[in-house]
Formats: C-alpha cells, structure tokens, sequence
DNA sequence: AAGTGGTCTAGACCACCTC
DNA sequence: AGGTGGTCTAGACCACTTG
C-alpha cells in the first residue's frame, strides 16, 4: 500500500513533521540542511525545498539563509480568512445588495489613522463613510480614509454609484495588509446608522493596505448584530 | 536600472497582475497556458508556474487541470492570521500567565458540536472548560470539546497543569481547521467567569480542528472584553 | 569568507479534468 | 482521449547572513 509517488513533497512534508512532532527535533533546534535531507529520503533537494516552504508557511519551522532551518520555539496556528467584497457577500446569502454613501470629503489624515499607516506626518485623504445594505438593512457600516497622493484616480470615481471597496478590489492590488479585529459595545451612533440596539455587540473589523510601503487606505467597518467571520479555501 | 533577475517569478508574477488589472485579461477570462506565458517572457515554464501559484494563493487567478487558469470574477481580500498559543501571547505583552482548569469531564457530543465537526452520530468526547489569566485577571475563557477516538492520549494528560490548548498545538497536527469570529454580548455567566460587567461586548472565537476527516477539537474561546486579533507574519 | 536557503532551467512524467 | 497544470530531477548560480 505505498504511496503512488514516493518522493511527494508532501511525504515528505509529513515525515519532517513527524520527526518534530516525536521530539526528534524539539523547539529551537536546528534541522539538517535541505541537501542532507535529499540525501537521505533519496530525492532531489528541491523537492526538500517544496516540503519545508510548507513548513515554513504554516509556522512550524523557520527559515534562513545560511542560519538554516530551525523548530519554531512558538507555534502558532495560522488561518487564512476570505474577505469578499461586501457586495458578493451579501448576494452569495440570496439578498439584495444596495449600497448607500453616507458623506465624503477631503480631510488630512488624522492621528489614528496615520498611526495605522505608520506616518509621522499628515496627508491627504479622501474620507468616506458609506452603509452596505443586505435586504435595505444595514450590514456593515465603513468608515474608510483613502491616500490620494497614491490613489489619486479616486477621485474621479462616482463613490455613489460604486462602492470605494469593490473599486479598489477591482483596481488596487496591495502588497501589505494589516487586519485587526475586536469586539465593540455599540454607542448611539451605531444605533442610528446600523438600526440596532445600543449595547449590542458589535463585531468591527479595521483593515489597512499599502502598495510598496505607499498607504492606499485605512478603514474601520462595523458589522451589524449577528455578523461572523468565517475561514474558508 | 532593470532588476538584478530579469525572469524573477515575482517579475514575472507582477507582469501578470499587471495584465490583469489593465483589463488585458478581465473576470472569467482564460489566460494563456503556463507553457505561451514562458515562452513570451523568454523563462522556463517552472518559472511561470511558480508565478501562477501566488497569484491563485492570493486569490487573483484560478487553476483547474485541462481547465487552464482563469481570472476569479470575484476578488477576495486573503488575510494570514496568526494564533499563537494563549500562554505566549500574554507572555509577549509581558504579563503573568497563569492557567485554571474550571472542568473536565467525558461526555456525548452535543447537536452543535456534532454540527462542527459536521459529524452524524454522537462520539465521545472530553470536554474541558478552562481560563487563561494575565496578571492574575481573566484573558480568555475556552469550553472545548476534545474527540478521545482521535486523541486517546489526551486522556492521560494532567489537564490541571498543562493546557489543552497548549498540548495539542505541540503534539497534535491538523491538516483542517475552521474558524469562526464573532462578537456576543456578555450573559451573567460570562461576567462571573471573566470578570467583567453583564452586556460587554466580547470577542469570540471558534476553532474546529480535524486531521484527515477525523476530528480532534472543538472550541469555543471568549476573550475579555478589550482583546483584539491581529493578522502578523 | 563561506555556508545555507532561494531561484532558475530544461526536460520528463504524471494526474486530473474537460472536451 | 487529449490537453493542461502539478511535480520531480539534476545541476547551476545567486543572495543573504552569520561566524
């Protein structure tokens, strides 16, 4: 009952874990160079390469040139979220989408928002506070900063027609995002613009994107009572 | 001032990307096959292919057998999030950790737990509710459900001084896990738990872990009111 | 300075899936 | 049944980084 091909990465993936899992190479410890490896599964050190990136990937060893591999001393279990546009997310669920700008306007940016960044200095921004509607309920409410000085065709786009997160999904790759998630007791604004309670929990989500080290945007949204986050391939 | 490698996969990966976003190849579109991508940019097809699995990891482009690659019609936003394990999360912002087993005890897996693991019939499981503290003051509460056919070992740990959490994530592998966030408002059970005030909102995480179809663990961890989840390579 | 991982090549074969 | 992506090899050179 062997495997169809005996030099998988993904044996050998596996075998390698294995051996860290059974404490033959306990947390911190060095790993034979790749080459030793091929040499002894009898494959190519490529092959070995393949196995260990995935390693690599899903946190178990490090990686680094001429430091060799080494057993993470903190594992950690790494999930890759989905975050469709919202558009698609709400008429993947059967309802209808509507998309309502709330107010938009220049301002420069303001310390939160260029903490997020990382800026020691103030920028242009293009503020927009739109609602995202699911069956004309409120969905998630955005409050989105976006840097004209990298996006500058932004401002030529009619942000109540189109949202400014499907136009920039559709026409801004990122190369950098940082997410962060938490819980928030809604206040009475919230209350107004989301039409829930206040108290209720809300489930906010702040996700910031930059181009090579360039800011593209800063945004802070507010899901309404009930919203999850889900994992998925 | 050309790149020091001229058929760099990342070259050659942008180059594509670029494409795309012209509008060169719109939604839906075939792109040509790996082997008329190489032959164009003068590379070797393994080049070109290396170029093709980030860009289908980022969710950009998809792959099918015979099918060739084609541009997603929907645009996804990937995020990588790390989880570490609670004692070392609350380690690195330099506070105190310490660890109580409230309970444990074997039971009969329940509706909603069969519900996560996507199970038909009952199995027995361990459940173990337990709470991580930082500086003596609740973090994080986790009622888990721990398969005992999959992880009969589990049955011999010392659940009062080492954490489950801790324990699986050294010696068991995953090769599934789903995650599940959301926001819930504090009940009077959670405020006694976790010391914090009846209608906070708090941050919630569910995790189900399996290793090729068999499930290992099932849980539900509330974190204090204040906590946020970051993404971070 | 040298050792280690990262990348690229050219070619071969395989596995999967649509046609 | 055939076309396409996925993998494997053997070898070469490069880039990073540490001793």
């Amino acid at each position: 009952m062997a495997e169809k091909q005996r030099h998988s990465w993904v044996a050998i993936r596996d075998s390698i874990r294995e051996m860290i899992l059974n404490s033959t190479y306990g947390p911190g410890d060095k790993l034979p160079r790749d080459e030793e490896f091929a040499a002894r599964f009898g494959c190519a050190r490529s092959t070995v390469h393949r196995a260990m990136r995935d390693l690599a990937q899903s946190g178990i060893v490090e990686r680094r040139r001429k430091g060799g591999t080494t057993v993470r001393r903190d594992p950690v279990t790494r999930a890759t979220l989905n975050i469709p546009i919202t558009r698609l997310e709400v008429e993947q669920k059967g309802s209808v989408y509507r998309y309502q700008l709330i107010r938009q306007s220049m301002q420069p940016s303001p310390p939160a928002i260029m903490a997020n960044f990382g800026l020691h200095e103030a920028r242009p921004m293009l503020r927009v506070e739109a609602l995202h509607l699911a069956d004309s309920r409120p969905y998630i409410f955005e409050d989105r900063w976006i840097c004209v000085e990298t996006v500058p065709e932004i401002a030529s786009v009619d942000l109540s027609r189109e949202s400014a997160n499907e136009w920039l999904v559709r026409n801004r790759p990122y190369s950098k995002c940082d997410l962060r998630l938490y819980a928030r007791t809604g206040t009475s604004t919230d209350s107004e613009i989301l039409q829930s309670e206040v108290g209720d929990a809300l489930f906010v989500m702040e996700r910031t994107t930059w181009i090579s080290d360039a800011p593209i945007t800063s945004l802070c949204a507010v899901a309404r009572p009930g919203y999850q986050l889900f994992t998925q391939g």
